[in-house]
DNA sequence: ATCGAAAACGTAGACGTTTTCGTTTCCGAT
DNA sequence: ATCGGAAACGAAAACGTCTACGTTTTCGAT
């Protein structure tokens, strides 16, 4: 077996084995009291970047400026003791050697990163990404970066997520619940740490935590009315799960503009939807071959509502003529459909802006004051209803 | 003036000032060597948290598993110098104890952050969200969080962006050029950077950076010769800004498709727009009047074909008998429109996972090839065309 | 000239990890 | 029993910043 040199001094004689370092034996001449690893590898890993790459650190303006590492950060931070002319001098340096802080090592110290995680359940849905933008403008402008998880609406990933974004490395949590989520355990748990959450657009009703909305309640109301004005009677509505703050709120806004005209409530009119094609398409075939009737639906988005009137079309059923349709939410396909669809405009983007301004506020303030603000939106009147 | 007092011996004869806090007046008292500061506001500050807040650190544990640090760094990482017992006791204790590890000061030390910037003109542009979408679905699996930037397709933001993302805290750059920008220096200067960098569907030519490109000239190419095939003979084409290598490419995919079917090129029927509806509108105006014989345009986006087909129904010229209408990218609104539209299917989603996919592999690899992918695309025929 | 306040600067941690370089303990073979 | 190698562990430095606590210098008032 051969023996294993030093390469100091080439001998094997005084070689002792020295523990282990990512697997690989790590050896000690106790001649040269060196330690070493007998790694061909290494030597192939030739660094990609220059040396030059290193970022200069305070510690380099404090060595160019010959002053204390204390001296640079107060010259950096603008902070009163120091001496102007040290202070411009090292803040002078700063810009010629092209110092960047880092901002590891900063939110270390400070605890805090400038960061603000956002929790969503999807990006190919319009009023996702609207809301998003408004989010990470809001952000943007205030400073803050963005961190976005999807959750795909599925539950666990959504828990994953919270659990991931909460952990370290966010200030706030920005988060719409996934269609699956009924319990909030997995939000709860976090509620009293120091790190601010909103909830956006769908929120888990009874959790004390503050609450961006958009007018689901009189939305619904107001389309419902409008519908009723137009002469429908029949009206029929798409819903999401049960649980969600959102169907609970259209639900009802629609039951006070049914009440306040004195039509009958009918549950068999309500279907509730996971947002896929399919159980918005059964829905539809379920309403016309039990409600010959009906004259009028009003759909959970505009994309839904898009889906309707196009199966309408196919089946030669007029609209609006026999069937009146409504979207909601004023997505930019609304406007391209023959005919053009009426919706109401909740106003997505605000929702997203009012959210990321909310948790901003709360995380510079400090305060965890829980409030609900409703977006308020408004009926865009179109084609077809 | 009443004198300071020392909060410990309560006396003022040994007090001295002692510098400046933040601005506040800092004392000393030389009897009890005691440091303070006279701040009424400080009594206010009750933490909303509670001590239990405090995260647990690798330093706990030690302390619990009655080792030193360095074994709970070992066990947690399950390195293989540790004994088995010790080691599975650590990872207990860590899971009772609820032990998150920093990622802030694994960072640091790490010099590694896990994170991956993205520079996106728009989020509220279907096309982008879609690749976004890609993009942080293929970065999740792999581990990887993601931060938005989005630069409004302004060039000035651009270059701000990837000055704040590239500065620090990400491990690299996904980048999706602004319409204005058409110099690219503030990217080279990153280049031979440590951090890798991936331009995608928009991407500067020229650059010695990874790109993954949508198949722009083959797809172009394949709907301008359907187009022919079908009759069309005056073909007119939307097209974004010259710089763009989509721009650039599409055009070389219509002439291809021009000259291998011997129609004359003209370029009058080209028109360089902006995205904005305005722009559309004026390109399409300008080509009814000045081309009665048009009979198909190839839009830049299946947006902007939606609003031409919309038009052209307004102005009662039937689309597809009289003007053939294609769109780009096959995005949800296609399906919708009255008549169907007939787009080429640029596979907006793999773009971005594919983007991702190669960021990733170079972050791991280390390598920095400069690989060009184009993601192949398919022609989606439906009833506009 | 002297003294004290104020200004200006420095030292030495701390933040929470990982890693390098050690040492100590254990154990089987002689 | 002893010795060498392996296994198991620890001390300390490092990542780059901020800050609590000191010290030194300056300077105006006496």
């Amino acid at each position: 077996m051969a023996r294993v040199k030093c390469p100091i001094c080439n001998k094997t004689e005084n070689i002792l084995k020295a523990g282990l370092i990512r697997n690989k034996q790590r050896y000690n001449c106790k001649n040269c009291n060196y330690h070493f690893i007998t790694d061909k590898k290494k030597k192939n890993k030739i660094p990609f970047f220059e040396k030059s790459d290193k970022q200069i650190t305070m510690l380099d303006i404090a060595r160019a400026a010959g002053v204390s590492i204390t001296t640079v950060s107060r010259a950096l931070n603008n902070r009163s003791d120091i001496n102007v002319n040290t202070g411009r001098k090292i803040k002078e340096l700063a810009v010629t050697m092209n110092y960047q802080p880092n901002i590891l090592a900063q939110s270390l110290v400070n605890r805090t990163t400038h960061t603000l995680g956002v929790i969503i359940p999807s990006l190919e849905t319009t009023i996702f990404s609207t809301m998003l933008s408004g989010i990470q403008e809001v952000a943007a402008t205030a400073g803050y970066r963005v961190i976005i998880c999807t959750s795909n609406e599925k539950h666990e990933r959504e828990v994953a997520n919270i659990q991931a974004l909460m952990n370290n490395m966010i200030d706030g949590l920005l988060i719409c619940h996934s269609i699956h989520t009924s319990t909030f355990e997995h939000l709860r748990v976090h509620m009293n740490k120091r790190i601010p959450i909103v909830q956006f657009y769908r929120v888990a009703v009874g959790l004390n935590v503050p609450q961006i909305l958009a007018e689901d309640e009189a939305g619904a109301e107001a389309v419902t009315d409008y519908l009723i004005k137009k002469g429908s009677q029949k009206i029929a509505m798409l819903l999401g799960p049960k649980e969600l703050s959102l169907t609970q709120n259209r639900l009802k806004g629609y039951q006070n503009a049914l009440r306040k005209n004195k039509i009958k409530f009918d549950k068999n009119l309500l279907a509730h939807v996971d947002f896929s094609d399919e159980s918005v398409y059964t829905s539809l075939d379920n309403w016309l071959s039990r409600f010959p009737e009906l004259d009028a639906i009003i759909s959970i988005s505009d994309k839904s509502a898009a889906q309707i009137i196009t199966k309408l079309k196919n089946k030669k059923i007029n609209v609006p003529k026999k069937i009146r349709v409504v979207g909601f939410g004023n997505e930019f396909v609304g406007e391209m459909l023959d005919p053009k669809l009426t919706t109401f405009d909740t106003q997505t983007r605000h929702i997203g802006e009012e959210s990321s301004r909310l948790l901003i506020e709360q995380i510079i303030s400090g305060k965890r004051d829980i409030i609900t603000k409703v977006v308020p939106g408004k009926l865009i009147i179109r084609d077809s209803a």
